[in-house]
DNA sequence: TATGACATGTAATCTGTTACATGATTAG
DNA sequence: CTAATCATGTAACAGATTACATGTCATA
């Protein structure tokens, strides 16, 4: 079984709330998830698709006149291929791939798979990336010679970019750590 | 004429270098350009198009034996495309879409389209980022009170992203500055 | 002489883009 | 009544992935 992302994302929102196509679209091409397309072609194949696979369920609704209106839920296999997809080891190569899609992941762990997931998904992202760090540094320690100048900045955003991204790795695992250890606490 | 970004980055590094399909190859596998495939389905097909296009030239190597290996030399129309790509101005969509595609054409400007072409090209990215930073801002301040915390961290890393981005263009640009000035002060 | 790296390509398949098409409902 | 918005879809096409296929050259 084989997911795109938008798969996922759709998932995803449908594990918050269910939605149709329309309201997915919606949520597309007006919030920050503007990187998912919002054209009908896109999401409509994507959910009929998702129904093939038994992943969510469309009901119409009836209750409104005529206007059809097809409301999508997800069901237990796709919460199952959701939980599964998020708690993953983060592999060096969805790092080296970016940040959006392991972010994804991050945006719908705590709901989908509680806050102990989201921690140990955190802590293999830091895994993950402090390597990776590291072999990017190299890399520009042998470019910086020989690049020209716009080469070498690009490189340097490149790395920059990565810099930030494991800073605020660490930040959200501080965030966790303690959100854990007053549940603990309170127990 | 319409040219997906494998292209331009086919494009720019024959512009920086007469090459063979497998010589690219190892370089999108072996360097920071792992974004891009390294497939030999994508790669051959994109340097015909290519061809058929008129923007690059191939050339079969007959000097070392009977070995196959087609060297590939960008043309003068694939120069004035790159250059067309490279120096537009950078639009809110292009930010949107995420930092890659605006870093690679970045990556190309100094050595196919000059310095001040350079310098020209960062402008306009800090011009497009600044407002795009103020609406991120400005979600999430709408977006922290209702949303999960991995919801908000998720955000708030993104912001952070485009954060550094804005940062690193600025300094670019200081760095361009002082080129520019050197090189006037020496004229 | 057999293995692995060099070098190029094709075919099936999947997904997304673009553009079009349909019809219901609501606001002016 | 008509225009805009709601809501869903299809069809043609482009491009990438995956897997396969082919053959050369160097070296152990």
């Amino acid at each position: 079984m084989k997911i795109p992302s938008l798969g996922y994302a759709l998932l995803g929102l449908l594990h918050g709330k269910p939605s149709s196509g329309y309201d997915l679209r919606k949520i597309f091409s007006s919030t920050s998830m503007r990187t998912y397309s919002d054209s009908p072609g896109a999401i409509y194949p994507a959910l009929k698709r998702l129904q093939k696979q038994g992943l969510i369920v469309g009901k119409v609704e009836e209750g409104s006149g005529l206007r059809r209106r097809q409301i999508f839920r997800i069901s237990a296999r796709g919460i199952a291929e959701l939980k599964k997809w998020i708690t993953a080891p983060v592999t060096p190569e969805d790092v080296a791939a970016g940040a959006s899609l392991v972010m994804l992941r991050f945006a719908f762990s705590e709901t989908v798979a509680g806050p102990s997931a989201t921690l140990a998904l955190l802590r293999s992202l830091e895994a993950a990336l402090t390597p990776q760090l590291a072999a990017l540094r190299t890399e520009f320690e042998s470019l910086k010679k020989i690049a020209p100048t716009s080469g070498r900045l690009a490189f340097e955003c490149g790395l920059r970019g990565t810099e930030t991204f494991l800073h605020w790795t660490q930040s959200a695992i501080t965030t966790y750590e303690q959100l854990a250890a007053k549940r603990g606490g309170t127990v």
